[in-house]
DNA sequence: TTCCACATGTAAAGGGTTACATGATTGA
DNA sequence: TCAATCATGTAACCCTTTACATGTGGAA
């Protein structure tokens, strides 16, 4: 239902093409929502049919045609309705994380890798967020002038970032983590072997809590210190 | 795909029904990731019958009849391959801060309203998650050992606590941020008006930059700082 | 006596992804 | 000459959500 009020929000903000609005989509809005072209071009079929937009053909040079879209009041409406009624409550979809929960299933050192994968694909999405912020800032300083819209776009970008940092931190602590307790996996790297009823007692290692203990607890540090 | 995998991974530490299966993605798994028992029964179905996992009849005094799936050798090979060989990038859905991004659409005290609303639902969310926290740590001094397995369920744990205390924090920030700079949104109080062409110059209030200067710089001193 | 937890499902509708289809221009 | 960018779309498939359907036992 989300792609609906994106588009909506989107173009309150500017008139733009299906093409345009793959690009913001692929720019600033990466930081919190992803969609396909095939998927705008039918929703914008869509939202024109309940007049919610309308749009106007632009003949190009060398170019194909362009399909400008702008919002409608009624569109505005509906925008306006959402932004203040429905409290979204965004839910979580983390494959990596998925897969992390999953990890003692292979051999540490693959856990490793992953792990560092990871955090250079995070470091990278980092440096372009990075890049924009820098881009804005400096396109704030150039106007000299400060919108509503403006602020919000930053504080959205800068969410962005601090979530992108935090990953990578994130990353780094539970390689260390892994690393300190590689022994844990020691009798899974037969881990191709037969499972057997009770998985809980078989196909892995456990130590007495006490040799990782100060590791740990500081690892858990978080439960005590309040926000 | 990724509800094939959740469940698989699940299944590779414990037996299960749908409706355990549920419990736990209400439960830690809400951390990364979230479904409906409406897919479970029939994903588990389609799993069965792919000889990945299978199932046995538990009867129940008082209670409906329990059908309690085990993953197969087939099934534990495809759950290894999807860890070893796929590089999950999770996209991100983050339907409050695309709402946030809109914001400057509604009256102020309406997007300082929301950001509260969404800053309790994170606090109601942390709170939760604390508790697990602690009961996992208790857990582990209890019975005085250590598995890969709970090492990685604690990192995720970790990794789900940090993200909400951080977006609280922002929540915050954002707030702070958003009351200082209130008169941006002065002009835009009759915010149902019709909207028009030039939409950047009109409808909205902008002040020279200087003003908010020291505030803006504050917010957007992450770029500066490396990790 | 009403609601919640336990327990398993089906059906329909809606949303999202991948593959297919076309075609011009520009830069490497 | 090959790939990328600009530009618009359709079709098939897959995944996800909401609503429907059924029934028991225990607690408030």
């Amino acid at each position: 239902m989300s792609l609906r009020y994106a588009t909506l929000g989107l173009l309150s903000k500017w008139e733009a093409s299906g093409y345009d609005i793959k690009k913001e989509f692929h720019d600033i809005m990466s930081i919190f929502w992803h969609t396909h072209l095939s998927q705008i071009y039918p929703e914008l079929k869509k939202l024109e049919n309940e007049n919610l937009i309308s749009s106007k053909l632009i003949p190009q040079m060398g170019k194909p045609d362009k399909k400008i879209y702008s919002i409608t009041e009624d569109g505005r409406e509906v925008l306006l309705k959402w932004l203040l009624e429905s409290n979204e409550i965004p839910k979580i979809k983390d494959s990596f994380l998925m897969q992390t929960f999953f990890l003692d299933n292979i051999p540490v050192d693959e856990v490793l890798l992953k792990l560092n994968m990871q955090k250079k694909e995070r470091r990278q999405r980092l440096e372009i967020m990075k890049i924009m912020s820098k881009e804005k800032l400096e396109s704030i300083k150039e106007r000299n002038v400060m919108t509503a819209r403006i602020l919000m776009a930053s504080a959205v970008l800068r969410r962005g970032i601090e979530q992108e940092k935090q990953y990578i931190k994130w990353c780094e602590e539970t390689i260390s983590l892994v690393e300190y307790c590689k022994y844990l996996w020691e009798k899974n790297d037969d881990y191709l072997t037969p499972s057997t009823e009770n998985v809980e007692s078989q196909n892995t290692t456990s130590i007495p809590f006490t040799e990782v203990e100060d590791v740990l607890l500081k690892y858990f540090a978080d439960i005590v210190d309040e926000v």
